[in-house]
RNA sequence: GGUCCCAUCGUCUAGUGGUUAGGACACUGGGUUCUCAUCCCAGCAACAGGGGUUCGACUCCCCUUGGGAUCACCA
């Protein structure tokens, strides 16, 4: 092997969104390319024309620059490169390794369904036609396969090995002469300079064939990296959009942040062999390798990815999170300030796990709580304080230690217990099931209106 | 059915012939002046089965079982 630049790339087809699994080989493409300072390539595989969605290709840059993924340059299509492929096809065509196949729907169903009532594999090479018509634009260009024993690298799995059987006369170009995935990789990869070709597990059975390929076409074949797939939270099945996978766009609208995907998703299948849970992104790009890549699938685990991205909301400094909760503010954080919704976001970011959990934790700060609200969390008979902590409260300058200074002295004076009295004064104040500690949200939530709920909730309650 | 891949706690995993099989998530219990969370402590919990090889197997080999993929003019 040469010491070519590492190139590796991330080859989607623009059918819809993508989802953590498609993400996650994206992923290791990147770390690969990243980590040898070499380039990773985005190629739109668009050459199934009836399964091509408009706007798939936007969404799918989208969601690599959210994560920080960026392609080395724009993306290449393959819908742009048709005479590539015929030029290439006609090389088979000229070698005698490629041939015009007549056969219709109706024979190869029939071909099909005997196959398979013999129980024996569908070999379309066992019925390849004697005499072939020149190849002409409209038909199909089926390979000539040279099948025979293989065994071959694979950067995550090993020692790989597939009989005969494995290899098989495949089509090369459609009617409508686009080029199948099966030869466009290929011809692709090497036009381009692919050093890995790191791809998920549905391609394993048909490497042979691609092996074939290479030969036929005298190209150095790139390193073979296959990853295992990503499984579905339930089910041994691989994580599917028909089973419910989200898309990866959706992750960015709940509120989490694109590190803790990238840390959650690299240690989804990989691992340095240490016991360190978290990972920075430039570590990734140090530590990361394909062959300490696990061989067998991994579940996707939601609470895992919340713990996670917990983490590192908690870590994060409090000016950098402000500005990615923006969006994420109840209604009526609008009209406050600043300096006031930053208070609020310092109180609860020890306890989100994702941004858009903040509207249920902090509404109370900038709405009052209904008579409803305040109520459910109070009970009247033990709710007796109150009139005696407005007192209190009245002479305070709001700070938290005067605040806490206070309430600890109420303690003593009235006699009750933290569980009795700061409940009392939590739900008088929130109306809330959960709130942050108490000490700090009535001196962030300040004087006058601590002040006037306290006074309503005494009145409701008619004490 | 053929071919191919995989197999350690519920989940993600460490482990490369000798370990009380380790960590994390989740869960359970306890502590941190109320709730929720954080943090700390503790607990629960795994080598699919059977044969070999070996003084000794989670580790190596074989078989079985189980799971998955693939056999398209989809990628």
């Amino acid at each position: 092997m040469t010491d070519k630049p590492v190139r590796t790339r991330f080859a989607p087809s623009p059918t819809g969104y993508l989802h953590v699994g498609g993400i996650r080989t994206a992923l290791f493409a990147w770390l690969v390319a990243k980590q040898a300072g070499g380039q990773f390539i985005l190629r739109i595989e668009d050459t199934d024309r009836s399964r091509h969605v408009e706007e798939s290709e936007q969404h799918i840059i989208d969601s690599l620059n959210w994560l920080g993924l960026k392609p080395h340059k724009g993306p290449v299509r393959q819908s742009e490169r048709l005479e590539i492929y015929k030029e290439w096809a006609q090389k088979l065509v000229d070698s005698g390794r490629a041939y015009a196949d007549v056969s219709s729907p109706e024979d190869l169903n029939r071909l099909r369904d005997s196959a398979k009532g013999a129980h024996k594999p569908f070999l379309f090479r066992e019925h390849r036609p004697s005499e072939t018509p020149p190849w002409e634009p409209g038909m199909p260009l089926r390979f000539k396969s040279e099948p025979k024993n293989y065994s071959w690298q694979d950067e995550v799995m090993g020692e790989l090995h597939a009989g005969p059987e494995s290899v098989d006369d495949f089509i090369l170009i459609k009617s409508d002469s686009f080029p199948t995935y099966n030869f466009a990789h290929i011809i692709d990869d090497h036009l381009m300079g692919i050093t890995h070709v790191i791809r998920s597990q549905e391609f394993l059975p048909s490497v042979p064939k691609f092996l074939n390929l290479y030969e036929a076409l005298e190209i150095e074949r790139p390193k073979l990296a296959t990853l295992p797939y990503v499984l579905g939270p339930d089910g041994n099945k691989k994580l599917s959009k028909r089973d419910g996978a989200k898309d990866i766009l959706d992750y960015k609208k709940e509120g989490y942040l694109p590190e803790a995907l990238i840390s959650f998703l690299a240690t989804l299948g990989w691992n340095d062999g240490t016991e360190q849970e978290i990972y920075a992104i430039d570590e990734l790009i140090k530590k990361f390798s394909l062959a300490r890549v696990q061989r067998s699938g991994a579940r996707f685990d939601d609470k895992r990815l919340e713990w996670v991205d917990g983490h590192f909301i908690r870590e994060m400094p409090l000016d950098e999170l402000y500005k990615l909760a923006e969006p994420f503010w109840p209604d009526q954080a609008k009209e406050s300030d600043e300096r006031f919704r930053k208070d609020v976001l310092g109180l609860v970011q020890e306890r989100l796990k994702f941004l858009a959990e903040l509207r249920d934790l902090t509404w109370f700060f900038f709405r009052d709580p209904t008579d409803e609200e305040i109520l459910g969390q109070l009970a009247k008979a033990e709710s007796v304080h109150l009139s005696t902590v407005i007192e209190s409260l009245q002479q305070s300058d709001f700070s938290y230690d005067d605040i806490k200074d206070r309430l600890n002295d109420l303690l003593q004076s009235l006699n009750t217990k933290p569980a009795v009295l700061f409940s009392e004064i939590r739900g008088a104040t929130t109306g809330a099931k959960i709130s942050p500690e108490l000490f700090s949200s009535l001196s962030v939530l300040g004087k006058d209106k601590v002040l006037a709920r306290l006074q309503r909730a005494s009145k409701l309650l008619g004490t």
